[in-house]
RNA sequence: GCGGCAGUAGUUCAGUGGCAGAACGCCUGACUGUGGCUCAGGAUGUCGUGGGUUCGAUCCCCACCCGCCGCCCCA
């Protein structure tokens, strides 16, 4: 095994049946999010290293050890050398392209979706991998288009319990919360510093880490022991500006009106340092650690972050890998796991006739037909043994159908043998193997 | 990045310091143009990789690789 080359660390081969599930999921990913006219954007699989830095933060995990950057050299003396990053994440392409593109100048709000590889080297567990794959949306766009709008909020987070649903994903928890404006959670960050000073001696080492580097990531602490202390600290919810609780309790009242179902967490902090106001997670039991099916939330000052007009807007990314794995605990994908069956299996009789069966199969499957083409090498015995497994129907082209223009069609499920006219040959094929004899 | 558990046939897994195993799957035949069920037979493989201990290592020891669980973080 040494020898032979694998698939390095934390990537990995989709196969099928598998890859029937990924692409029903992404192919009810299209048909929500077109209902609520968004379009597709596919940006580059890497971009200019400060993107990352300047949007998701010089100090998050992502950016300051997890990010796949190398020094891409000048290969003319016209050329310069540049640092360059395999995207971790894709909302920061997006908005670079909004501010490239001048989608702004457009006065509309852009509503754009994604789907595609993201790269971060973390230790690979089940749920995380170093390359997987995210559908995200984002709606963005000057504040005359309403990018700051609470609907834009209710409307995406009605969006993806909608997505959820019609996926057949039960059991999900929304978890939303609102982090404040830029100007907030900087007021908070001290109030949170400051009251973590007498008590981060009593709580974990990691904690009394945190207290000091950054004190928001203290509300993310596991430990059991430090969980009553945690309950004693302010919450950010006391620390937003009138603006941000306005605008949240418009968030709330309309996913109410509309019945979604959320969960207040005040203690839910993002790890990327763009998110502004709404921050929400969907999560989901029965995929250990990794619980978070996606996230997301508002990112009004990210567009200025990098150089580009006002843009307040928001979005979020799900995690397809995840997706997987919660359709699969749900067992509600029997029928995509099975194989693809034919509708028929066409066995020549000798090689001979191997031109004539390839003939026959060109015009079934003109005919939207899915034909299984088999082998005159085969023994009839074989072929039908492969036919059985593979295909509904098995349509035998020996030298006396090919003579007398009347193919022999056997229906595996009836057992039924009959012989039928090259003229009557697909409408047979396109009837239900159960409902008729042959 | 830290701590822990594992790696044996295509798959799921037994097993032992002395010839490499089961089930399912696969191949051949009984049956020259008739499958499923049955019966008879067959092949599964560098026992993750490299080193060490030993007369002898798939087994014990070390390192590495990879996966999984927890932490961290996130989707």
């Amino acid at each position: 095994m040494s020898q032979t080359l694998k698939a390095v660390r934390g990537t990995r081969d989709l196969l099928p049946p598998e890859t029937a599930l990924w692409n029903r999921i992404e192919t009810t990913a299209r048909q929500v999010f077109a209902r609520y006219n968004f379009g597709e954007i596919r940006t580059p699989i890497f971009e200019d290293t400060s993107l990352f830095a300047r949007s998701v933060g010089e100090e998050t995990d992502i950016v300051s050890k997890e990010m796949y950057t190398w020094e891409d050299r000048a290969r003319a003396q016209s050329e310069k050398p540049q640092s360059l990053t395999l995207r971790p994440e894709n909302t920061a392409g997006v908005v670079r392209a909004y501010i490239e593109h001048k989608l702004g100048e457009t006065g509309q709000l852009q509503k754009l979706f994604y789907i595609g590889p993201q790269f971060r080297r973390e230790r690979p567990q089940k749920g995380r991998y170093r390359q997987f794959w995210q559908i995200g949306a984002e709606a963005i766009g000057p504040p005359s288009a309403g990018s700051e709008s609470p609907l834009r909020d209710a409307e995406i987070l009605e969006m993806l319990a909608t997505f959820l649903d019609e996926l057949g994903i039960a059991g999900w928890t929304l978890e939303l919360n609102s982090v404040g404006s830029a100007a907030d959670r900087a007021r908070y960050n001290e109030i949170l510093r400051a009251a973590l000073v007498p008590l981060a001696p009593q709580m974990c080492v990691d904690c009394q880490r945190r207290a000091v580097t950054n004190p928001l990531r203290v509300l993310d602490c596991k430990v059991p022991e430090d969980q009553p202390i945690i309950e004693t600290l302010p919450k950010i919810g006391d620390s937003l500006g009138q603006e941000s609780i306005d605008h949240f309790a418009a968030v709330t009242a309309a996913l109410e009106a509309a019945g979604v179902p959320y969960h207040l967490n005040p203690r839910l902090v993002r790890g990327l340092d763009y998110y502004t106001r709404t921050t929400f997670e969907f999560t989901h039991g029965g995929l250990g650690a990794q619980n978070a099916l996606l996230g997301g939330g508002r990112y009004d000052g990210l567009s200025e972050a990098i150089g580009g007009p006002k843009a307040p807007g928001i979005g979020f990314a799900m995690g397809l890998d995840r997706l997987v794995l919660a359709l699969q605990a749900a067992e509600a994908v029997r029928k995509d796991a099975a194989p693809q069956i034919a509708d028929a299996y066409i066995a020549p009789l000798g090689e001979a006739l191997n031109a004539a069966a390839l003939t026959l199969a060109r015009e079934l499957r003109r005919a939207d037909l899915h034909i299984e083409l088999g082998d005159g090498a085969f023994r009839l015995k074989k072929s039908l043994e492969i036919a059985n497994k593979l295909a509904r129907r098995i349509v035998i082209v020996g030298e006396d159908e090919v003579q007398s223009g009347n193919l022999t069609v056997k229906n595996f499920l009836t057992g039924v043998q009959t012989k039928v006219s090259r003229a009557e040959l697909t409408a047979c094929l396109k009837k239900p193997a159960r409902e008729v004899p042959a």
